[in-house]
DNA sequence: TTATTATTAAAACTAATGTTCTATAAATTA
DNA sequence: TAATTTATAGAACATTAGTTTTAATAATAA
């Protein structure tokens, strides 16, 4: 169905992403050119006129080094790349009295880079440092960076981390709504689940990756 | 003790970060003069020039936008990633008849984007996604992203990805030297080591990192 | 103050680079 | 085969953009 790249245009495609890839910076048409061994800017230039229009890149017109590729463009090639922020941390294990949303400010901590397969919606993803082994059952211990998507309403058996209002409390638990009750429960034999009311109950976000450095 | 930065200089960096944020290409010399009211491309020469000198970002002569922000330069700006292919499938449980790291050429599995902080050395560092439970106490599962570094010598309960040169087979475990047996330790309570001949074991790689989507 | 250095300015210069024009060859289609 | 489209070539053109020159001004040191 789709326009089929000729040779030519595959080899460009793919002489752009090395580029990038070695230099940070995109090539001029003359790199392409050379780089490809093309006889002539021209043709250079013809052939960026119809990865355009096929949509597999961008180009700004009089800009040097205007060309911007797309994603779904070539192969695997996405630059899948989310630089999120690191709140602080999180207890898994006795809850600690810290607001971890509240720190947005503190820059104690850091952003990290994650790799973007990590992740479904666009939205405010943060990361916390797991401080404790409650979690321990469910693969996640003590300096584990987990990550979290923003949301308020859990589903049970979600790993979140949950805000106890009037505890001040920050927890990382999986959630389980019992009636107008809400049990916190940790992934380690060794430990209690905590039932708290509903209404003293904030889900901050929910885990959707976990990150280990060994 | 070190230089002090001009107001326009902190100016000019700033500029040329936001520049690449939105726009993923550096700026020109005439960019950053309108983006920063500067009268004069030379004065905007001028103040690359001794950011340079002061290791703030590298120049590209006679390049367009041949602008570089050095690492630990403005803030906490670190683009800190690194791209590792990802070699296939490893065993932790059976172990599975393929020498993942023979597959390199195959292109089944892509390249993943990881935040370098994982990562102590630049070496060829490479990805095996994780087959079977046989890891788990020591918290990697099925499905989970290892990252290993590749090492010829391992040291004893060091989780390695082992290579059976006899059966043809790799595998994800434990490592232990026992004279001159090896033996390779499963995390699962319910599954029993392996013991081989030290000459029948080629130790790939040893994980420095795990990944886990949910 | 005087000398020196750092910074700003305007303009010109040169090289880099996107774009266009015309012509030719190759591949398709009528 | 003739007509049309697609692709390649070479060259020239025009703008973008890095660099240099010279001069003036401000800041600092002797």
């Amino acid at each position: 169905m789709s326009y089929q790249l000729s040779q030519r245009q595959e080899s460009i495609l793919g002489f752009i992403e090395k580029f990038l890839d070695d230099y940070q910076i995109p090539p001029t048409v003359r790199d392409i050119q050379s780089g490809c061994n093309i006889s002539s800017t021209s043709v250079v230039d013809y052939n960026l006129q119809i990865l355009q229009k096929e949509g597999y890149l961008n180009r700004l017109p009089d800009v040097s080094r205007g060309i911007e590729l797309l994603e779904n463009a070539y192969g695997e090639s996405k630059r899948s790349i989310l630089k999120i922020p690191v709140l602080g941390h999180i207890a898994a294990g006795e809850p600690i009295p810290v607001n971890p949303i509240a720190t947005w400010e503190a820059d104690e901590f850091d952003n990290v880079d994650i790799p973007a397969f990590l992740i479904n919606s666009k939205s405010n993803v943060y990361g916390l440092k797991v401080k404790g082994e409650s979690m321990i059952d469910a693969l996640v211990t003590d300096g584990d960076l987990v990550i979290l998507e923003p949301t308020l309403h859990a589903n049970n058996g979600d790993m979140v981390a949950a805000w106890l209002d009037k505890e001040e409390e920050a927890t990382l638990k999986r959630f389980y709504l019992e009636g107008d009750m809400v049990r916190l429960q940790p992934e380690n034999s060794s430990m209690k689940p905590i039932m708290v009311p509903a209404s003293n109950v904030a889900v901050r976000g929910k885990v959707v990756g976990v990150i280990r450095s060994i």
